[in-house]
DNA sequence: CGTTGCGTTGAGACATTTCAAAATGTGTGG
DNA sequence: CCACACATTTTGAAATGTCTCAACGCAACG
């Protein structure tokens, strides 16, 4: 069955695809390039075979080469302590840049590995970096990608600092969803490519906990789980079980929320 | 005692100041500039008076302007969700960028406070974004300080996911050690320009969390705490207590330590 | 010299982890 | 297609680290 997925994605024309008919242009590097600029930028682009689940983009400590936007599958990346702990530092899901932690020692400082199989566009860095030169609109794509990284790790600071177990999984879930439905998904249907362990390693949280959350949300009606395959049945109950969270951008602003701060 | 100290930062003559003649020079954006474009950089760059403790450099919400380079003192980040929570997100000292994460929208997603009497360089930001069209190598400087904040930002989710409340502590101090010893100070001594609340916020903690630890590693002669006075006593020591930590910056490597991995 | 802000210390409460085991899912070879 | 082994997920009960609440000490300040 797995076999047939991997299959179905292997007979994808991935190598002629091109950044101009690709459909998540307009979530990836290629936003608003004119036709001349995207071809540059599609010229340096190699688009290999598919990453199968397990196989690596780079490994933490090689040199740093290339980034990486997705096209289909999932990755994550991690690194490793001196004492062999794992660290999961992100999922990336299509329209995404992977690598982006590497630009400024030329060693990558992570680990990225396929969760499940994978097509990606290899984007080599110095040949990029070569073209932010020549197109600005580009070297903006780029900034804009490293300061939205930074934003995002920020949120991510924001909840393993100060949010409990609930909230941290109710803000996983929505957080995927809104990348999910920006690809034009339904924003209600979750497939987690990753394990529990995976989940919990992300959250800082105990394999057992994340369990348990799941099954406390799905007893609460906020979402359904079978396995890997989540339903999210009630957005605003989720929303209140993430607390409020800086951007929230999964926003339901069907009432104001008054901000009642007492004191 | 406090505004005489105030004074003497004062009657440094902050305005007459160039990058050229900066003592910090080495660690900020005109690293590896060729001197003609290092005075483009300093063309652009403005140095008002200094602020004081509490004032703010940006606030969350208001339109992004300029990054900010600091000369001395110490800066805070901080944002505040809508139920009013506050999350600090980093303290900033001397040589390094405020201000990044707001690059991409527009908008500053976190505010920004001096914490103490701090001088800074103001570089506004589209004049700067032309500048590195002219000159790729402060185009690279800019990515490169993007992604090291990348870098130090995972290795804070690592910190808050993973390690206790004691290698917090302790990863917390040699941070700021190495970060001063990087400026040219002795790596032994620390004077934490942010209270202990704040530390908590950061390392999300509770404070009477931070000050029990303090006082054990005190007790366990790590350090020695006399108020917002830290003396690190034993290196060593603090780096067993912090953990291994991915790119431990501060790396005794008087011995080393054979990765022992039972598996 | 009381007030105020900040830091420290102690005792009990609580959330999450850890340990242990059962339940379910997945892959393999017969 | 089944049987079996193995990995993953779920659930329960006890252990633990951190938080909360409360009191106290200390220094700065009017």
């Amino acid at each position: 069955m797995d076999n047939q997925r991997t299959q179905a994605i292997k007979r994808h024309s991935f190598r002629e695809t091109t950044c101009q008919s690709c459909t998540l242009r307009s979530l990836c590097l290629p936003l608003s390039l004119t036709t001349k600029n995207l071809e540059k930028l599609d010229s340096i682009i190699a688009r290999g075979r598919p990453f199968e689940k397990g196989e690596m983009l780079f490994r933490q400590g090689e040199s740093f080469g290339s980034l990486f936007a997705l096209r289909s599958g999932c990755v994550k990346t991690y690194s490793v302590t001196d004492s062999g702990e794992e660290q999961i530092t992100g999922f990336y899901l299509p329209g995404e840049l992977v690598g982006l932690s590497g630009i400024d020692t030329d060693i990558f400082p992570v680990n990225a590995i396929a969760i499940e199989t994978t097509t990606v566009c290899e984007i080599p860095y110095p040949k990029f970096e070569g073209l932010t030169d020549e197109i600005p609109e580009l070297k903006r794509q780029l900034i804009s990608s490293l300061s939205k990284t930074i934003r995002r790790d920020m949120q991510m600071m924001l909840l393993l600092s100060q949010k409990d177990a609930e909230a941290r999984i109710a803000n996983f879930l929505l957080d995927l969803s809104t990348r999910i439905e920006r690809r034009g998904y339904s924003a209600d249907f979750i497939y987690l490519a990753m394990s529990r362990n995976e989940i919990a390693n992300y959250l800082g949280l105990a394999v057992e906990t994340v369990s348990r959350i799941f099954s406390r949300l799905q007893k609460a009606q906020a979402i359904n789980v079978n396995g890997r395959a989540v339903d999210i049945l009630d957005v605003a109950a989720l929303t209140k079980a993430a607390g409020s969270c800086l951007f929230n951008e999964k926003k339901d602003s069907r009432e104001e929320i008054p901000s009642v701060n007492t004191g």
